[in-house]
DNA sequence: TTGTAGGCGTTATCAT
DNA sequence: ATGATAACGCCTACAA
């Protein structure tokens, strides 16, 4: 409405965009008279028609919110996602895959959101609905840690090699008597023993594929699945562990946060890390309130991972071809893992 | 362009909106058409810019984000937005309070992305910045937890009134000796000793209001202020208080994260909780991994102040007023506070 | 029940 | 350096 104000029509949209030059002159009075009428810049919304763009990328979790952002290298991720997005002039929408989506008058979400591109960030079923939404929106996508179909650019970690690394050291040390602490199998996060059965079923790729490492290790070593990536799980699956016969001399868990766990349920046990209990975690992050110990752990670059998802978005709206990209874990030995005895 | 394939021009958007009845022979044509185009729903840009709604509510931290969701408060609080927020078919933008938003051309931001409504989370000063470009673009606003101007919205908890109950439950137990483990005073978050300096100085109003409860009951009580809501922190912040001479038989922690952290710390000084030493916490979160001990705290309703704001931006979108709010905590009696020696 | 007309506020292109 | 013009794709009266 500048225009109308005072007497360039579309020249006012140069004056804010300085995509040309203007004479001082005539920015001065554009922009006294948008002060006059309490404009405050273009309309985004308009802007947004125009160009087809609303610096506007979506992140879909599957879960609740709130789990989401417990676990910490999800925030990580967020985090360097934040960063990769921000000279894209782009912000970030939360967005959940809930089934009933686009059903009720209500939900707007993936199908009804100005999107400019779509991070999906997640493994387990559910997760092709969103795709298939996106994909027929014609919205660029990347998924993050999941198995999207072909064609779908990733980013993805070497979780079973780094899992590998974390069993060999166990084994080096001696260790011939090892539990595994999993991550959920699947959308239902039962808690319990990992049957073949339930393997089978599973379908969140970084709970199997972290499984087959320690497996490529321990073939036979028996494992205990948690119901999400905490403290308090990680206690529960222990707990059971330590009761089989034989006690595992070693504990390997698929998360920093389920090692805090192991850890804590060894110090009620009555056990000593790492004299009586080795524990391995997986993700490296800095487990808050864990302090004398220093999990040995595979650390993972999780901020990377979403500065590298920010980067891909990035690429393909500029219309580039993106490929797949696999991180690499590094295995650091802290003091919570040693002889066994 | 579903029109523009078959017959109608706009009665396809009757067909998508369902605003008016259809006749089914006319409605297949358009649906069948628009598969055959590949056309997946109208441009929600377009849309957004004839409604004059985008269906995007923008929620603002002041911190970084990994810092921000660090907080279970805030995380349960996003929560309960979300959920007040998806009836009305919107999706929450994150956006960072930073300082050169509108300077690069890079920063989508507050500035310029198309938002129907804005969250301020968050309370100290810079906060003010983003507050003036929201209200000059005339975008209806809500405050949690933070001082905004006079008619602005705010969602507010009873801090004082709280803290001051704990603090009663403290002295009926027998107390007197009682220190203070207090949350970040201002944007520097600088860790030592609360000063009177310091105080006159401080710009968070929840980390002030907490500490004046406490000192309506202990005027005199000694209080730290640490760096961040965590447990780490609040370790520390409790081994500087447990050197004090006399040794508190008490400490008041401003979060439940930091409780946990002085507990440790008296775990680590060889101090038992609660007999030679009582905590109380503030929040009422799940604090994982503190199993045997169930913190005596301060339940306060953090997904309902996220609901509550969601409410008040649906409210403020249909064009009524929208009240400041005032919620109220609620103190639950864990076992971690008992009688003093 | 369906079609027609106009405009939402920009920006890009082109001519001046 | 500035102005005119034409979409961008939709929605909402209103008319048929």
């Amino acid at each position: 409405m500048a225009r109308s104000a005072n007497v360039s029509p579309s020249t006012a949209s140069v004056v804010f965009s300085g995509k040309t030059a203007v004479s001082e002159a005539t920015r001065r009075r554009v922009l006294d008279a948008a002060a006059a009428l309490g404009y405050s810049g273009p309309d985004p919304r308009a802007a947004s028609l125009r160009t087809g763009r609303s610096g506007i990328v979506g992140v879909v979790f599957e879960e609740h919110l709130r789990a989401a952002f417990l676990d910490p290298v999800k925030t990580a991720l967020m985090d360097g996602l934040t960063e990769a997005v921000a000279p894209l002039g782009a912000g970030l929408l939360l967005l959940r895959d809930d089934r009933d989506a686009g059903a009720e008058g209500g939900g707007a979400s993936l199908g009804t959101a100005p999107l400019d591109a779509v991070v999906l960030v997640g493994c387990s079923g559910r997760l092709r609905e969103s795709l298939d939404i996106v994909q027929s929106r014609g919205i660029p996508v990347v998924v993050i840690e999941g198995d999207a179909g072909p064609g779908i650019p990733q980013i993805r970690l070497d979780n079973r090699e780094a899992q590998r690394q974390a069993a060999s050291h166990l084994r080096s040390l001696g260790h011939e008597n090892v539990g595994i602490v999993a991550l959920p199998l699947d959308a239902d996060r039962e808690r319990g023993p990992v049957t073949d059965d339930r393997l089978a079923a599973a379908t969140v790729a970084v709970s199997i594929e972290r499984l087959a490492g320690a497996r490529d290790v321990f073939p036979d070593a028996p494992a205990h699945s948690a119901a999400a990536s905490s403290i308090d799980e990680g206690l529960g699956a222990a707990r059971a562990l330590l009761a089989l016969q034989p006690r595992p001399t070693a504990i390997i868990a698929q998360s920093d946060l389920l090692a805090a766990g192991v850890i804590r349920a060894a110090e009620a046990a009555g056990l000593r890390v790492p004299e009586e209990l080795s524990v391995t975690g997986f993700d490296g992050i800095q487990v808050d309130g864990l302090a004398p110990y220093e999990l040995t752990t595979l650390v993972q670059p999780a901020v990377e991972k979403g500065r590298a998802a920010g980067a891909a978005v990035a690429r393909m709206l500029a219309g580039e071809e993106v490929e797949t990209l696999l991180f690499t874990c590094v295995f650091r030995a802290g003091n919570t893992s040693g002889p066994p005895r």
